[in-house]
DNA sequence: CCTACCGATCGGTAGG
DNA sequence: CCTACCGATCGGTAGG
């Protein structure tokens, strides 16, 4: 019992920060997670919290990081044991609207959500958040290029604009369920998938 | 020279209020708009910007009623000339789009945003926001069913769905724009909206 | 429309 | 990890 703190110690609590952080930030946004709030919730000082992170900027970054990692294992991982090419575009766009039909995150998209609080602030958020859509995106248009490749889908297919129409339908469907509470929402994203994927 | 403002006078203070408010908000969120900064802005004091509207919730609802104008302005006046379904339904993809593409408002859709940053918090400003989009998407709904009754669409069309999908092609083009400033997004969208109503 | 003010909260720091 | 504190800013009010 020794009155300092291991290492152990110092990073489960920072890790319990960052769950907390997680939880506030999907429901009120990057800006409304505020240190003071944080500290309340978590029965700890302000200067406790702050300690583990420097600066709110870099708390916020965490916290991107590990939303991030939620994301992979909820629509990343489940996934990668598809056959590459249309069956596993297929999988991930599953996968994609499962995660939202499901609220893994209260507020929805936890990254759209980001997007749309920076994408009007330049600083290292806004390029953290840039970053993962770019490389979201180039996921899922490998995957199209290895479908358009394999015949699975036609040769005319342009993957970036597939892309782009495919991240629409699920900007489409957050908003359904976030601003409408639209329970149809996921069907009318599932079967407008299954049409454009069709060969 | 009369001491007192006029009642024109108040109106246009009033009005010029809302001008700045639409501003800043849109790039910086309904939340982000201070009466105190705003009152900076304006060359005036914090009780004079407040005494217009009484609360921030209420000035917030009054900058989305100005937005919603300027919406109807650019997106909907210019449309109404042309004929009912199909053609008016293009129409108003290609304003909606060219709205997006001119930067109507410097954040994006208004809407988009203030959909996203208010759709976790019950209240007033909410109800406003869901009550616009629900108002938006009748009109397209309305003019989808008659380009299917005329015969312009495929019989097995759902407008509803059809109208879904249309959202959503419009908020990747606004997520494309304002967070990766893609200039190859406009194509996109209409290339997408094309190919989906075409007959 | 103004000045002057209220209590609350913000991110962050000093010092331990 | 804590207490105690900093200056700035928040929405809003009293009184004129």
């Amino acid at each position: 019992m020794s009155p300092r703190r291991s290492v152990a110690d110092a990073l489960g609590t920072r890790s319990a920060i960052l769950g907390r952080s997680v939880a506030i930030a999907s429901a009120e946004g990057l800006e409304g997670l505020t240190i003071g709030r944080l500290a309340t919730e978590l029965g700890m000082s302000k200067s406790g919290v702050l300690g583990h992170f420097g600066s709110k900027e870099a708390l916020q970054l965490a916290v991107l990081d590990r939303a991030g990692e939620i994301f992979r294992t909820e629509v990343w991982e489940p996934v990668v044991a598809a056959a590459p090419g249309l069956v596993r575009l297929r999988a991930l766009c599953e996968a994609w609207i499962s995660y939202l039909e499901r609220g893994v995150f209260p507020g929805g998209c936890f990254f759209v959500a980001a997007a749309h609080e920076f994408d009007g602030r330049p600083g290292p958020v806004r390029g953290a958040v840039e970053a993962r859509f770019d490389t979201w995106r180039a996921r899922l248009t490998k995957e199209a290029g290895r479908a358009v490749a394999a015949g699975d889908l036609p040769g005319s297919t342009d993957p970036d604009q597939l892309v782009f129409e495919l991240l629409g339908l699920v900007m489409a469907l957050n908003h359904a369920i976030q601003l409408h509470r639209d329970p149809r929402a996921a069907t009318r994203a599932r079967h407008a998938v299954r049409a454009r994927l069709e060969t």
